[in-house]
DNA sequence: CATGAATGAGCCTTCATTCAT
DNA sequence: AATGAATGAAGGCTCATTCAT
């Protein structure tokens, strides 16, 4: 096992420094400043995207001078990744309410179920989403992101585990291959039924890796 | 009323003019030129991503006067559109050839086979391929790239008519899917028996598709 | 002679009104939050040099915030301004002491005497006493600072005349070389006979402006 | 010899890269340029002191673009440090002139027309080289500046060991007391007889320290 | 055609200072 | 009075693109 099995990026790096926030707001107008910038960044990334954000922007969009902007954040990358949090914790919050939901259900009116929330994640904002999910690669963030909340990664595992329907690796395979599927669908507008084909795609891929010899 | 129904776009009118090339290379010296162009962009992706990519960078690695570069590129994103295209031309190349080797095979090792063509596609390059997928989406290049060559997704859609897999939908579907499975793989290095879950969510969709009460 | 009672200058040049303290301490707790700050400055100087130098930083180190700050400073130069004039006094009183030390002993000795204080004083903090020579002259301090206590040059005019050695301008012209003597020294670390060496200089230059025609 | 001799300073690592030139002109337009912005660096540094000198002054006052200043030059410092090679060379240069016309002189005359260049190389520019003198230390280009040329504190070793009249230390004692007296007395504009007086001291100096005991 | 010097809009960031709480 | 959040002018630097040679 080589580490050249995982490549080495130039910016393997990110100094944790410039993506953590600068300090915590200590009043409540601190507080509706960084809220307000973090939203501010969405609706800039959203309309114009990863083009037209840039700092001055956000902060005149969301109302706050450049300098009360940088005494919360360090740096651009910081308020992409607070953004990043804020979804992350968000589709986290909308999983976990919805596994808990689906303890009387089958299997497929489950995963249907879980179907429909990712999608309408990712449909609420799906320029949005896809450009977090790209930039949340390029910060390194993954680890960090998970870190976060009750970890997306980890609900999704234990639901499958408690059907006995696959592992964190398939967990795992799941979530990427829904967001590829669900960006790609509404990138072409192809939305008829993709609660439904997405549920095929996991269900299918589901039933196959459990009668896969050893796997 | 909500300007959610609509989204807009920021670069949704890609002037077709910033992006073509700016001259057919008559000479074989030219065509070396724009070569060398396109692989130094692809090199620096690779090793920097987008935020090392930028002409000057792009002309000096491809042993190129910057001068020389925007004799044959309108601009820098036509360089990101050219090696899209080249690609995409590797991939459907690729593509074309793994389906004719799959008329003697049944479904399951003809999937399987495909698969193998997809993943060893964009695992060659797996961070340059992540950033073009990406970049395409941007450029606003679906369209464009598609009528390049035979098109990734005929292919696809006439392996899947052949044996009544499927229809185009399906196909864009698991392009997508496939894309998004392998990425996120490659991503967390979860490189074992790739080849074969890809299978099973490709596989899996279509054997749920077909049994699906309307669709 | 109490620099209370000494009014300002006629040549009320610039900056007076943004080098004066806005406010005479009233209160201990008062003076004791001027001389942190001014103690804070000091730190910043010497550990960071001018670049580290800023309201904010100086604020934090001093323990005070930034608004109360500007309560007793009108701006960031009054705090340099008030810094220098700390240690002129410092330095004057020194210089006084030792003066005064002298009146039993022969000239070389004298002159020896007031040499150990003068490096002792630049050495103490060197690069501090470095900047703020510099900061005192952008600063258009000259005249200010000298008027402060029983100003330095006076004192040295007064032991050069009670001895028959030279006049104000020999004083300046002392204070001048043995400051670029002392600092060049500590700069590149040639500390062994510093003393005797500044002595020299002063002695040296003593003689020969007494022996020269016309002088 | 522990590191402690030398005071570990906060920026006492000046990284060379941002205090070399960026690329070497190799067009003749490019040399112009080069020299423009030094030039310009001077002029702004006499006329508005540190205070005024940025970068997009120094481009304006040298009538070349922002971005070219930058092709040339890795960043503020290096311009100054440019400058400050300049500086060096060309008192280098007038000192190497004066010393070879000294060798018919006797002592006394050659120390004078020695200390006649010093205070001409010093006032013809008064501010700038005082400017120069501190930013030379702020940048520790000390060594990196003596290594230009023919060193300006070897040129005058020599000239005193010739004369057995001191070493390398009597020469740099020298170097800074001349620095301070001329530095002062142009501030003070105390002009009379200045030479003469910086000959005294240097002077004075070189005879105390010969017949200092064990000197 | 090739070259690379020049351009300047635009972006990121700092920090002196003010003012509502 | 004290606090520290907010402000925004100012300045460093990059990079896509043009054009004289």
């Amino acid at each position: 096992m080589s580490d050249l099995s995982a490549p080495k990026l130039a910016s393997a790096m990110p100094a944790q420094a410039t993506v953590s926030p600068r300090k915590r707001p200590r009043q409540a107008r601190a507080a509706a400043t960084v809220a307000a910038v973090v939203e501010a960044a969405a609706r800039i990334l959203e309309a114009e995207g990863l083009g037209g954000f840039n700092t001055n922007a956000v902060a005149a969009k969301a109302g706050v001078s450049i300098g009360s902007l940088y005494q919360y954040f360090p740096g651009k990358d910081a308020i992409l990744a607070a953004l990043i949090r804020r979804e992350a914790e968000a589709f986290d919050a909308a999983l976990i309410q919805a596994v808990e939901a689906t303890t009387e259900l089958g299997t497929s009116s489950a995963v249907a179920l879980l179907a429909r929330v990712a999608v309408a994640h990712q449909a609420s904002r799906p320029r949005l989403a896809r450009l977090l999910d790209l930039e949340e690669q390029r910060l390194g963030l993954g680890e960090e992101v998970e870190a976060t909340g009750a970890r997306i990664g980890d609900v999704l595992t234990r639901f499958l585990a408690e059907r006995r329907l696959g592992d964190s690796g398939a967990a795992l395979d799941i979530l990427h291959l829904s967001r590829g599927l669900i960006d790609g669908a509404l990138e072409r507008g192809a939305l008829e039924n993709l609660n439904g084909r997405l549920a095929w795609a996991i269900l299918g891929y589901l039933a196959l890796s459990r009668e896969a010899p050893g796997a």
